[in-house]
DNA sequence: TCAAAACATTGAACAAGTTCAATAAATAAA
DNA sequence: TTTATTTATTGAACTTGTTCAATGTTTTGA
């Protein structure tokens, strides 16, 4: 059950199998139906996920109704509204399944739990947020540089997996522009 | 000389005296002249900085010759390209100081050994990362919902004293926009 | 298996933002 | 203090992306 997540743990951090164990024990495991929200906007976010099955987006809805993905948790990701988490503040994002997931959480209290008892736990997420910063820093530089087109086709070539399993709309909404636009640019590039 | 330093670490974590000192005892102070470069795009980042005086930009050139801005960093605020820094990969990012000022910097070795040596550094350093994983979270936010008018009276509203600080050439930088269509926002504001 | 719902495409009119070039204003340097 | 340089403003033409409405296609669920 929680295999994914221990060998997902041990690419950042080496620990014995006692601590991994103890750690690995503080997750319960999730079931979640695909279109079911594992988080609703206005909701204090109580978790961390490890994705174990399945698909999920983390979306925001602005001011005008529109939604917008901030990311995609697959197999092998995790998810968690770092800010309502972190700072215990109602949470403007939605966190939805996409096709029928999977998910291993671990709550607040356990975390720091483990914070305390098994110390290279705080490397682990130091070295994981630096990750999601960086992967982050760096779509903020392509978004702010690039043309939607060319944030099409770079996210095809990055995640040609995910690409795949998701639909116009979800890709439109990650890539900031409207569906309708991204079905002119696939036109386009169809048509090349 | 680490002063400033030193409050601002125990705002994230507590540590004694000793752990204090022999922690910032890793810095090294360097003055940036106004227009000078801390790093430029190819190098690989060889430090972490605290910002003791005076103000940075951290840029992006992209491949048409515009300038994006990532952050700016003033007294107070940590500067260094994350991913390169750890990842020990040439940067694609400039560090330029936009008035005189003193940077107090850590090298990675040191770093490490304080990792090492005073284990709730690594804490410090989670802590922080996740501060600055947030703030980049809600500006992706932000940027896809967004139009760029509002983005600008928000970044007034969060940032007055950067904003007293900074030309508009290099707000626009930030928001993502030409240094004209900030003038003609200019404009449409003050006509209010 | 068939109807309903969700998804994708298209065109036309529109809005947001860019580009270029010219000019004015402010700052810095000699 | 004068000149050179950088910054800010403006307008006109242009490009990128949106909106809306209509139509076709695919997926889903009863």
């Amino acid at each position: 059950m929680t295999e994914l997540l221990k060998h997902n743990i041990l690419k950042h951090i080496t620990l014995s199998t006692k601590e991994l164990e103890n750690f690995c024990i503080l997750f319960n495991q999730k079931d979640v139906k695909k279109k079911q929200f594992l988080m609703r906007e206005g909701e204090v976010c109580k978790f961390e996920g490890f994705v174990n099955k399945g698909l999920f987006r983390v979306f925001h809805i602005d001011s005008n109704g529109f939604e917008q993905v901030l990311y995609f948790a697959q197999e092998n990701w995790w998810i968690t509204d770092i800010d309502s988490f972190t700072n215990e503040t109602p949470s403007q994002l939605y966190i939805q399944a996409l096709e029928d997931s999977e998910v291993l959480l671990i709550s607040k209290k356990d975390k720091e739990f483990a914070y305390i008892n098994i110390p290279k736990i705080e490397k682990l997420f130091r070295i994981m947020t630096q990750k999601t910063h960086i992967a982050l820093q760096q779509r903020m530089i392509d978004n702010l540089s690039k043309t939607a087109d060319q944030r099409y086709i770079d996210f095809i070539e990055k995640y040609p997996n995910l690409f795949q399993r998701l639909t116009n709309l979800q890709i439109a909404a990650y890539l900031g522009i409207s569906h309708e636009f991204l079905s002119k640019i696939r036109r386009k590039i169809a048509s090349k």
